[in-house]
DNA sequence: GATGAATGAGATTTCATTCAT
DNA sequence: AATGAATGAAATCTCATTCAT
């Protein structure tokens, strides 16, 4: 018979509580979302939430972001470094906004709550967020200046060239993430391609 | 000596009512500001904002949303119809962005309120503001058609173009909006005619 | 031209504030009644019933009672002494029972806050009418009394029999001052007639 | 020693709270009535209602009326279809007026916010306490034909002999209720015997 | 005579949190 | 490990009343 021991039920119910609280955040927002709406979406009393976050409310925030961004950023990190090297030069670019896309698209939850209450709490996930970006930016220009070494593109402001790419894609994003649509909203897939054409016309030698 | 009649000093009341909640909002979120803490920074009673919204707390949301919104489109579609058919192309680009950045940053905390707030309560404005932007695109698209016809850049997709222009420069908005810099923030006319070089010298014939 | 004298104006405007307050006060209660129900109603600014009544709600509530009671019951006294001795003994006791009814149904407003706000506020004019029952009681006795003399009904406890006379009216008019209608509401003078034939059946000598 | 069980103890403070209602709401009425009066009466914290009533004030206004009238009618049904036919018809006129007044006296309380706030409510136990008295005149109307066919009383319009010896009692019984007292109020079974004997002298055959 | 802006006490209600069981 | 009764501070809202105009 499948016994559950009294860890692994322990794990489960924290677990529950976690994912919960951030779809309800991210729903209602931090100030919207009742304690008791957590607890009773698990079907738990009201004290359960004191039991494993002895912080409350507010501790089950704090957790809940930090686990959630690391859990991403160890995702990212481990799709990142991978050949696009070796790519061509449409394949390499469609990777790397697919990842910029996992990044920001794979746990929505986590990524309205950063963005709604990033000022009422001046979350550190928020900074650390940007600088990736900054940083992913500043790589993405360096692959493209090897790029325009081996001939493929022409010469330009590599720095702008990169922001111009992920800047189309985050406002793709950014929709999904405010819920205010910029942009029409197709198969995103065939987007990103359209969008990756477009930009290669332009970057011809 | 300034004599102020009852009408206008009611008026006034009311404004700074509307005017506080909204700052307030835009700082802590809706659920994050108690109603206390807007009428005691005008100093006054407690039952004020009854007085002049009935509806409490949601009457007053709704109201400036409804009444700064206006405003601001009433703001934009003054500027809106002038004459960048006969200025230079790089011209009439920098004015097109700038008219742009008015529309989202000249009040910031509408914006803010907007897209915080705005799967909370599934704003219309939101929606007006989703259509009035991809409305822009088009009618930039159009206009760097007229500029292809001119022989003043080569010939594209203009939607993307457009689209392209006002990506990069969007996420230079959304980072002020959503207090997410993804971008370095220098100054701020600078970065725009950085970016518009840039992106005319992709667009050259 | 129709010139209303001030004093006119103000009366006028009095009267109104005692009308309705007793309407609102008699329809939901004293305490459901806003003041401003009763300033709104007649179109009037917040103040003005501090204006006629200084002591604001109590001492509106306190003259409308006064005043609706004192003219409730100077119309009775005139109709009291008639002669009812010289009509024929059906006759006389409908006349009895139609006073009886217009003591009560008349004002039926004034009626209902009397039996709603009785033990919160331990009205003298609740009390006045206890004692203007039990009177009216003893005089139906000596009337039938006179009438057994007469030979026209049976001996019996004559302060009983009027109470029983009464008891049956009372059941009718309490339904319609309630709200809890305990008796078939048919025609109203059909069902007091019927009545009183079925008491007299019952008194016959 | 006597150990309480938490739910037992919960049920405690459940009943508590209706039983503290029902009396402040009989004694003040409903709007007369704040929440705290009702806690701080028991002895407990502000938001104790709001845990066995979400509801609130209106909750638990329409709980209590709902369990004390389907209580009162419980307790009323068991009294209801006990062996009167073999009385002899005095004994049995007592029995039926006792029964009435413990349906309305036995929990006057009830009856008060009964009278006092139907219309306010338009509570439908003020209608089923409409057509509960309907119901029991006709009853007794049959009974007191049953006795006529023995000989012991005379023939009559039975439906308004029994309306006739009910309003008498009614009358007594609506002072106790209104708290205005249109009757004499000696000894309560005192006057009830003599009603009762006053009332058969007249139905004698 | 009349207004309605303003007040502030108090009413209703919500909710994070504690703790005995 | 879990419950849910209980708390009380704080939030939202109502309303009788005042008073400058």
């Amino acid at each position: 018979m499948a016994q559950i021991s009294r860890k692994e039920q322990a794990t489960a119910t924290r677990d529950k509580l976690l994912e919960t609280a951030k779809n309800l955040f991210a729903e209602m927002g931090y100030h919207g979302t009742p304690v008791r709406a957590i607890t009773r979406q698990i079907q738990k009393g009201d004290g359960i939430l004191y039991h494993y976050f002895p912080g409350g409310k507010q501790e089950i925030m704090a957790v809940l972001l930090k686990e959630s961004f690391e859990h991403r950023v160890r995702e990212i990190k481990q799709l990142t470094n991978e050949t696009i090297e070796n790519l061509p030069l449409r394949d390499a670019l469609l990777v790397i906004l697919g990842k910029i896309r996992e990044l920001f698209l794979n746990d929505l939850d986590l990524m309205r709550i950063l963005f709604r209450e990033n000022d009422l709490f001046d979350l550190v996930e928020a900074k650390q967020l940007s600088v990736m970006m900054s940083e992913r930016v500043e790589s993405i220009a360096e692959f493209l200046r090897r790029r325009h070494v081996r001939g493929e593109i022409r010469a330009m402001n590599f720095t702008f060239a990169a922001r111009q790419l992920l800047s189309m894609w985050m406002q793709y994003t950014y929709s999904a993430i405010v819920g205010i649509k910029m942009v029409p909203e197709p198969d995103m897939t065939a987007y990103m391609e359209e969008m990756v054409d477009f930009t290669l016309s332009l970057w011809q030698p």
